[in-house]
DNA sequence: TGTACTGTAATATTTTTTATTACAGATAAT
DNA sequence: ATTATCTGTAATAAAAAATATTACAGTACA
């Protein structure tokens, strides 16, 4: 779980709960992040089809699907590093024989936690997550 | 999951696998970091009693429990940071009614997806992953 | 034709992580 | 007992990552 699924699933929450389209500005105000980041990220979920936008005046951003349709754990798919983080990043000795392999097992490892993430994410959508807000 | 498990999972392997005093140098030089950074990290094992230290010449660390003992739940609990990650850092904006309740449900979310990931590595003691190197 | 948006690049700043230096204290070996 | 080799830890520096800022082209509504 990184840093990028909170404004992620914040997003898509504001996008559920006003159900007109949003500006970016607006969502970085309630997020308390600079607009920039908010279009980048977006961009992102535009890309996994989660969301669309219109430019031009009056435009924002609204849902792509209904919130029913879309689960947790697309949205966290969205936003996961392709290499799993904490691993890509350690570069063993490769001449140590626990070196050479841990990062074989760690892959592993780091895909079955993975996976049961999912698996608990992908029982929740997004209008019963927004439906937990007053 | 954060930047210390790989590192922490990688030193429990080599106290598991060279069933000896090892020093902090030489697990160093195997995870290609520097060793205070493992010293630190041993320390924090230490706390948690995973590992036992012996200080001096031709000291090092061992482990303090049979590997048979020792989940990898044992070890994520460990390192596992207080606050979860990428919620606390976060600042929504309190006049938002979303900004202002948000966190509190990442916070249930993040909760029982941290339930289930130590669900899964609890099912894996340190003698089992250890036996997956050649 | 102006205004208010998106989209995106380039750069700067801040924060976090990791490395380095330094040294006191412990203990085994000589 | 003296030396060498460790742990333990603090203080600081450097590197990397995250976030913010600035800038501006493109789009579409009014």
């Amino acid at each position: 779980m990184n840093g990028r699924f909170p404004i992620a699933l914040h997003i898509m929450t504001l996008l559920c709960k006003e159900d007109r389209l949003l500006p970016s500005d607006y969502i970085a105000g309630s997020i308390n992040v600079n607009p920039v980041l908010i279009r980048k990220e977006l961009s992102n979920l535009i890309k996994h089809q989660l969301v669309t936008s219109q430019e031009g005046k009056n435009g924002g951003y609204k849902l792509n699907q209904p919130p029913k349709k879309i689960t947790l754990a697309a949205i966290y798919e969205a936003v996961r590093p392709e290499t799993i983080l904490g691993v890509a990043k350690n570069q063993p000795n490769p001449a140590c024989p626990i070196g050479k392999q841990i990062n074989q097992h760690l892959n592993e490892l780091y895909q079955e936690i993975d996976h049961s993430v999912m698996q608990k994410l992908d029982k929740t959508n997004l209008l019963e997550f927004c439906d937990k807000f007053n």
